[in-house]
DNA sequence: CCTCTTGCTACTATTTTGATAGCGTTATAC
DNA sequence: GTATAACGCTATCAAAATAGTAGCAAGAGG
């Protein structure tokens, strides 16, 4: 399996591994940062509505990305479905400017 | 070539090109957060020097992701360097938090 | 039992990324 | 004017990640 990028150890863009370079290793992955988007703007979700919302992403990588989200502590299984942790929704409040800067970004994109 | 995510458009996550979505799809590429990271907190560079601040990115990746962040109008190059733009910076202020976030989250992952 | 939903696993195909070599251009030095 | 070096790449091949589809095992309800 893939391995999962830490602090402090080896990952993409920092061999002594810079929280913030591990940080992106984690979030520059495929679906991780629309997961957790989706996740919380949407609410809990089992893994078969995280595929519809994901707008078919496979089966393998969702459940690879999941493993690799609980790991980072940022996504828990409850008993009824996925959900973002405490340390997700930190992360959520951090991203979540992020909406209306892309409106803007997609406005200036036209021009 | 790979094509470039534009909100309005499809992309991963939105058929729609719904813009967060169209944003997290160009950050999550390989090494595209952490070109704008180093682009702004150590200053312009040329392609030489980004290829040995990303530690050993391959040359046609870079210069792939150097594309899409033009495009995209977030990195330009000057005369003597990669540089971002505006817009750029805009987004590395949003992206900033995440610095700090990484270091309490790489803390709360060793326990 | 039968059926439904759950969370996946297995498999192959395609795309993306990684690693290394080296080209064509410009500038500067000698 | 020729060697030297740095620039921004391109070309090539291998490896890894992701996409796409099928279907299984387990639990709940009827």
């Amino acid at each position: 399996m893939t391995s999962i990028p830490r602090p402090g150890h080896a990952v993409r863009g920092s061999k002594s591994g810079a929280p913030i370079m591990a940080l992106f290793d984690l979030l520059g992955r495929r679906w991780a940062m629309g997961i957790i988007w989706t996740l919380y703007e949407e609410g809990e979700a089992t893994f078969r509505q995280l595929q519809e919302r994901c707008e078919s992403i496979s089966p393998g990588v969702l459940n690879t990305r999941l493993k690799e989200l609980k790991t980072a502590k940022l996504i828990t299984h409850t008993g009824t479905g996925y959900s973002v942790t405490d340390l997700g929704q930190q992360l959520y409040d951090l991203l979540a400017p992020l909406g209306a800067f892309a409106k803007d970004w997609g406005q200036k994109l036209e021009t």
